[in-house]
DNA sequence: TTTTTTGTACAGTTTAAACTGTACACATTA
DNA sequence: TAATGTGTACAGTTTAAACTGTACAAAAAA
């Protein structure tokens, strides 16, 4: 009975924290595994993810492949056992925060490149003036991704 | 030839921000719109934006209100002119980060507050220390969503 | 070696999101 | 008043994402 309840509280506990960690990009399914491997703490089989969440093996793998990728999920040995054995990161905010600056930083140097190319294109096929608008535009892009470059290693010092 | 030219280069322009705007978790069609809009930067009408992306006006209609909900682009008037006429908002930094910062905050407190609710329902059925486990790892996870609320809420601080 | 176990590639299915077209309400013009 | 123009609700369709089950490769056990 008092089981039942606190197996109740858990799950609730669970979902709360998978809507946080979808936040962060990432699936539903990879939410709840997240969250599923965090509460336990332990390390666990693909198959008993798969019978907790009630999902597919396969599910299971391809989900925790990303977790793992994402430095959030670390596979484990433990001899004797032949399965793989994965656990949750437990340092939350130092390795989300990590990740997901990471994320914003390197997206955004992308397209500044991308932009800067197309602004020597445009410099090369400006004859006239006849183009000021769209020069100008692409200036206050670039400062804008500028600034958003800023921000987030800025924001990633702070851990 | 050269217009041409140029035509491309802003199309480009166009897509590679869009890219961008997509980071906000904005639609697709919404970070196009929104690039669109703020790349002409006059006021525009939903036929315009249609004709222009090649795009239904229903996805206009609901893709634009979004945006100014958002408070990304403003609806403006102008005598003589029947349709609905709107404008995206120039101050891409402050604006993207206003809304986004915000996202976060409202969603991380609403966690917390969820949370806490649990926290409380946890306390009364614990008669023995059965729970230790689960106790723990609720506190880390309000540890966490408190590191969030201060860290986004001080990042919005900084404009 | 053969047999058994385990993770995943891949194709197919289900589910959800994005998008469209018609129909209509509301407003403006005549 | 009627006639025309404009935005959007809603149902339906298309498209993309999530998820499953089988089948197989790699490794361990017998």
């Amino acid at each position: 009975m008092l089981d039942c309840n606190n197996e109740h509280i858990k799950n609730s506990i669970l979902l709360e924290f998978a809507k946080t960690v979808e936040l962060f990009d990432l699936s539903p399914l990879e939410a709840r595994l997240f969250a599923f491997l965090y509460i336990e703490g332990v390390p666990l089989t693909l198959d008993q993810m798969s019978e907790a969440l009630g999902k597919s093996k396969t599910s299971m793998s391809t989900g925790v492949r990303s977790l793992v990728d994402l430095n959030l999920v670390k596979r484990v040995w433990k001899k004797g056992v032949r399965k793989d054995l994965f656990q949750a990161n437990e340092q939350l905010f130092k390795q989300f925060m990590s990740f997901y600056m990471k994320k914003w930083i390197v997206a955004t140097e992308d397209r500044k490149e991308a932009l800067l190319e197309l602004q020597s294109e445009l410099e090369q096929s400006a004859l006239d003036q006849s183009n000021e608008h769209i020069h100008n535009k692409l200036n206050d892009l670039l400062d804008f991704h500028n600034k958003l470059d800023v921000f987030f290693k800025e924001a990633s010092k702070n851990k």
